[in-house]
DNA sequence: ACGATTTTGTTCTCGCGTTCACAAACTCTT
DNA sequence: AAGAGTTTGTGAACGCGAGAACAAAATCGT
């Protein structure tokens, strides 16, 4: 896994409330099964197996029925799921029935990747005001939007009824605006900055980090090549 | 976490070789562990204890202690880990002693931003080649590179021994781009595309996707604020 | 020189996540 | 109507990862 939560460690047998609490794991499979379904929806399929989802969604069909039994019984045995319905109580869970407004903080090279971004529109996301420290950009306007103030983060955040924030800053300026975020009543976080955000219990942050990515493509790629190396010494020593 | 590794099941245990296979979870943190190591050796700190670390790295101090196991005994007992030395090691292990040659596929919003990302070289990774589809692009120059046919992927990919490509490209044109770079060779795949990639066993793919990072936090944020409704309502029932 | 203190490396235990395998439930054919 | 064929939902087994806890090893103070 790419990300990582930092707060809120248990899985759902530590839910206080007796409530059905799905897995992390699968919650982090729910916007890929509902990509497949969406897929499956525009081609015209109205019913499909877990096999066919499976397939369509990259994992085991095994598991993906037991993510979605965590949803309740949405299936029919001998048949399948069908596609708009299950599509509709997936989006339901996730909570894409309502509209998230979304800000993003750092209009550098990425911010500006990620105002222009259209799949967070269509996925209920509405970005709602883009934010600099550099009072240089104010004004400016990128994909639709003009570049507001850090300074007036409060007002903006109250204004839109903002809960989700990117944070597309440098890393050294990350843990500021990431307190000013929390201060301001922000209580999820999507971090793109190089750097480790410490935030109170009662906030998700959620990490993307490209270059840690790319660490982890290289050990497996050196591990490859190793093992190429191994197995030839292995021949020449006459081993096989 | 957020990405996942389409191929290569196993864990250490299932390592054909005998050789110390290190488990998947540790080798996501060790790029991690390796810039807390860098930060603390600009500031010139010359030892750490692992509760040190594991502060500026964010995580438990117990587990940093059992990842740093896997590669070696590098610490000393009773006083600590020596920075450089170990991040020397860590790097060793990654294999960050080496350069890796890194090629750009769908240079749109997200791809030139990537393309000027500072983050990359400084730790290695070095961007040889942009390539794009769209014929009218070639020959522009984005961050002191110039754009090159997708159909000259072969020669770039031998020219330069890429061993990692990154995916930018719409969802759409994501699984041909694929099929492309892994017969020319690629065996590594950083994928930004909203799409699922099907690839041989041998080549490892990692995915990046902000829209369904934001719809995971959408979720615990919908939870927190069903929380906050069932609160009330068993307030107003008289429980509490 | 030796006990007190610090900190690593490792063992052990527990829980989560994945997968197998099968009973239950549904459709279809005859 | 009944049996054959499908496909879901779930119980059970298993392996990996997290964290607590402790023994081993190094330093420090006297």
């Amino acid at each position: 896994m790419t990300s990582e939560r930092s707060s809120r460690k248990g899985g759902r047998s530590r839910d206080p409330r007796g409530e059905r609490g799905i897995p992390e794991a699968t919650v982090a499979r729910l916007p890929v099964y509902l990509r497949a379904l969406t897929s499956l929806s525009d081609s015209d399929v109205s019913t499909a197996s877990s096999e066919d989802l499976a397939t369509a969604a990259g994992v085991n069909s095994a598991k993906l029925r037991k993510d979605l039994s965590y949803l309740g019984t949405y299936g029919t045995r001998g048949v399948g799921y069908d596609v708009n319905y299950l599509r509709y109580q997936i989006a339901r869970e996730i909570g894409l029935t309502q509209d998230w407004s979304v800000v993003i903080i750092g209009i550098g090279n990425l911010g500006h990747a990620l105002a222009n971004y259209s799949g967070f529109a269509s996925r209920g996301f509405q970005v709602t005001a883009l934010l600099d420290s550099d009072s240089a950009r104010v004004g400016e306007a990128v994909g639709g939007l003009k570049i507001s103030s850090l300074d007036d983060l409060d007002a903006i955040v109250q204004d839109n009824t903002v809960a989700i924030a990117v944070i597309a800053t440098p890393a050294e300026a990350a843990q500021e605006v990431c307190d000013r975020l929390v201060a301001a009543g922000v209580s999820s976080i999507l971090n793109f900055a190089p750097a480790v955000l410490s935030v109170p219990g009662h906030v998700d942050v959620r990490k993307v980090d490209l270059s840690i990515e790319l660490q982890i493509l290289a050990y497996h790629e050196q591990r490859k090549a190793q093992g190429v190396l191994a197995d030839l010494d292995e021949l020449e020593a006459g081993a096989i």
